[in-house]
DNA sequence: GTCTATAGCGCGATAGAC
DNA sequence: GTCTATCGCGCTATAGAC
């Protein structure tokens, strides 16, 4: 393993305190301290915090969807897909995680104090796990894994909400077992009884 | 009317802004030029940002309850009841409210960093909302209105994430409208095929 | 109960040496 | 690329006059 350069150090630590206390909970000096170096140095590699905020959410956006097409694209029945995708929630807020949200979660109810190129790229974030979810679900319909009720756009829009809200949530009261019973009784809510 | 005293403005105007903003991205100097009066004068009712918090959360969730109570003794159907009570959470986005999450949401998301008290007062929030779901689920399974999979509980656990949820990610992308979806598509996940 | 004034601190951000 | 030092501001909170 290669030494992790400190730019995507500083990612790594400002996305952990953005999963655990928000954006506006979190600041430079707390980056600052679990990095090791000064405030300064942070400035050099993100002038502003919009700056950090782009470019965490264009990592982050790409390194889920990189996560997912692997899963979309496998040869796995579709509801081991679902479980799949889930579970990329779900290792968000597991012990070993500990009780982060998803990144996206955290900005979107933060949404009207971190600008407008964050704010555009937490909406694209939703987006693309609302297509994902569309996908998946096709899938499972189509091979008659799943049997939905109503649109399917609209299950998904479920499936996505359910999933935000459950990390944010069960991270408040209950923690990564109650998120594991939310993600059954999704599962179930699909699931062709036939 | 009469007029509303300070101590009550000074928490609407503080309720509105965490609902919108949260709570790490509100400030006395925000609700002081909302009210109208100095910074000193809300220290003066509230000598920190934790009193506020919680007396703005007993408030919230005995406002909240008289509500909630008024419609599980009202003699509604089951389904109405539902909608009723989704219509709680749907007011906070709708065009009126001007696209506020609940506030209990939101200070989910940002528990870490609201102190004991009031993240006490938001898991009790929480509660009492599981606690109403199940009460009115099992109503309409009794009168054979609803027909659940899986277990009661989980099954409003379901609700209650995505109600949360759903006011969080529609406030980012898709707005009231969206939160209708998703209130309906909750609707039919429940409701007796027969 | 509201005000002016200010303490004391932490914030985001910048200048300039090394 | 990291550092020291500091600016200017906004924050929570307090003191004391009216």
């Amino acid at each position: 393993m290669p030494p992790i350069d400190t730019r995507s150090r500083i990612l790594d630590v400002a996305q952990e305190l953005i999963q655990r206390r928000g954006v506006n909970g979190m600041s430079y000096s707390d980056i600052s301290e679990a990095v090791g170096i000064r405030k300064a140095s942070i400035h050099h590699h993100f002038p502003t915090k919009e700056d950090l905020l782009v470019a965490l959410l264009l990592r982050y956006r790409s390194e889920f969807q990189a996560l997912v097409d692997a899963i979309v694209r496998s040869n796995a029945k579709p509801n081991t897909k679902l479980r799949k995708f889930m579970n990329l929630f779900h290792q968000t807020i597991s012990i070993e995680q500990q009780d982060k949200a998803c990144l996206c979660g955290m900005l979107a109810s933060e949404l009207l104090t971190i600008g407008d190129e964050p704010a555009d790229l937490v909406r694209a974030f939703l987006r693309d796990c609302h297509t994902t979810l569309v996908t998946i679900l096709q899938q499972g319909i189509d091979d008659q894994t799943f049997c939905i009720r109503g649109k399917l756009a609209d299950c998904a829009d479920l499936f996505l909400v359910a999933l935000e809200g459950g990390l944010i949530v069960a991270r408040a009261d209950g923690g990564a077992q109650r998120f594991t019973t939310i993600m059954r009784q999704l599962e179930l809510s699909v699931r062709n009884p036939a």
